[in-house]
DNA sequence: TCTGGGGTCCTAGGACCC
DNA sequence: TCTGGGGTCCTAGGACCC
């Protein structure tokens, strides 16, 4: 069998690198994207100069403004992240005809057989990050590795500007050197379950059979942990996703609240939202789940999975309101609260239509069309008249 | 210090059917 | 009275990733 190679590339600080790409006055600054201070959201990504002042992502934003309030704050600009990023991914293809991109700042190349065209894994990479770097501006740090897991792994190891490539019998040399928590897929929990069984180091946790770490920490993690640190794939990057399974919007308020009228509205106007991803999709869901984070930063799950394929926002709207009713008192103050549709079709194959028309199937057919429009008119607002009522 | 939004997958229990 | 096993679907909660 054919010696496997692939690499992990993965840009650096990607939005915050965009924005000064774009700016170039804002290069060697702190740039914070996420956000905006005193609002209640995080940060989306940050400059390494950022970072030289404990900024991290998924920090608070306040957190953040209090570290550096020097700092350049901007909001996710993500159409333009976008773009970017489809730039790069066209660069990376014309490397190898199999790349897989995983996120919007990252991707796998398998670079299998191409030596004798190309030369040499190291020389490819360098040439890669050259050119990313001449023709867009942005740096690239790149593990090259013979299966994806560990590539990932050298990536995030040589960042920022890094190139690591990891041969076949390396693997648990460089695993020993990094941390439990740098393993993909060892996040907050499970790194205290481990240290709680003291368990404190990759290699430690190379010494316990699979079916102890299966006792330890549940059949997936156990089975998943045992290969992780044994540098053998765990395969957490299935080849594709063969479709989406689920969407959903959500929003966090910016105060708690409970007045159960307005609650309904953004209920309303998120079925709405659910509704036209749908459409435009062209997916059709059976099951509508609402989520709840209250002031306690518990969370509440409640789903229903109707007959047939939901037909309307007025239908999801129906249907949340109903699992709201049926999870709240009206006590409790809500954080946030999500609209979520999965079970989802693709429209076109053979739908079992209800025996008879009924009204969710008209109203589909009211939304589609002014889906349309919206579409058409982008920036111009036609929505429900419930949504612009004052009182419901 | 006060914690986003959009996803995927896993676990575990219960209902139901054969 | 006691009581199987497998399969599938649904629900709720939670871990994790970018």
């Amino acid at each position: 069998m054919k010696k496997k190679i692939f690499f992990h590339a993965d840009l650096d600080a990607f939005f915050a690198a965009v924005e000064q790409k774009d700016n170039p006055q804002l290069q060697g600054k702190p740039v914070i994207v996420g956000a905006q201070p005193g609002s209640r959201g995080v940060v989306s990504a940050c400059s390494y100069e950022a970072r030289r002042f404990g900024i991290k992502s998924a920090m608070p934003i306040s957190k953040a403004y209090r570290k550096c309030p020097n700092g350049i704050f901007l909001p996710v600009r993500m159409k333009r992240y976008i773009e970017v990023s489809q730039i790069v991914i066209r660069i990376l293809k014309a490397y190898t005809p199999d790349m897989q991109q995983i996120s919007i700042d990252e991707a796998f190349l398998d670079m299998t057989g191409t030596e004798r065209l190309l030369g040499k894994p190291i020389g490819v990479a360098k040439q890669i990050k050259k050119n990313i770097k001449d023709n867009v501006g942005l740096l690239v740090s790149i593990g090259i590795a013979p299966n994806k897991y560990l590539a990932k792994l050298a990536s995030d190891y040589a960042k920022p500007d890094g190139l690591l490539q990891i041969n076949e019998g390396e693997q648990e040399t460089f695993l020993n050197k990094l941390s439990l928590k740098d393993i993909w897929g060892v996040g907050q929990k499970t790194y205290l379950r481990l240290i709680e069984l003291n368990i404190t180091s990759i290699k430690m946790l190379r010494s316990f059979s699979q079916n102890i770490l299966c006792s330890m920490l549940g059949k997936a993690t156990g089975k998943y942990l045992y290969k992780a640190v044994r540098g053998i794939d765990p395969v957490f990057f299935k080849v594709y996703h063969p479709k989406t399974r689920s969407i959903s919007n959500e929003i966090t308020f910016e105060y708690d609240r409970k007045d159960v009228a307005g609650i309904k509205k953004v209920i309303l106007e998120l079925s709405h939202q659910i509704m036209f991803r749908l459409i435009e999709n062209g997916d059709k869901a059976k099951t509508v789940t609402l989520k709840l984070r209250f002031n306690d930063f518990t969370n509440i799950h409640a789903q229903f999975t109707a007959r047939h394929w939901l037909c309307s926002a007025e239908e999801i709207y129906k249907i949340a309101c109903e699992l709201l009713k049926s999870k709240w008192n009206e006590k409790k103050a809500i954080r946030l609260i999500g609209i979520g549709a999965s079970g989802l079709d693709k429209s076109n194959q053979p739908a079992q239509l209800e025996l008879f028309e009924d009204k969710a199937h008209k109203n589909r057919k009211v939304e589609k069309a002014v889906f349309n429009i919206k579409k058409k008119l982008s920036g111009v607002k036609i929505t429900k008249a419930r949504l612009l009522e004052k009182d419901d």
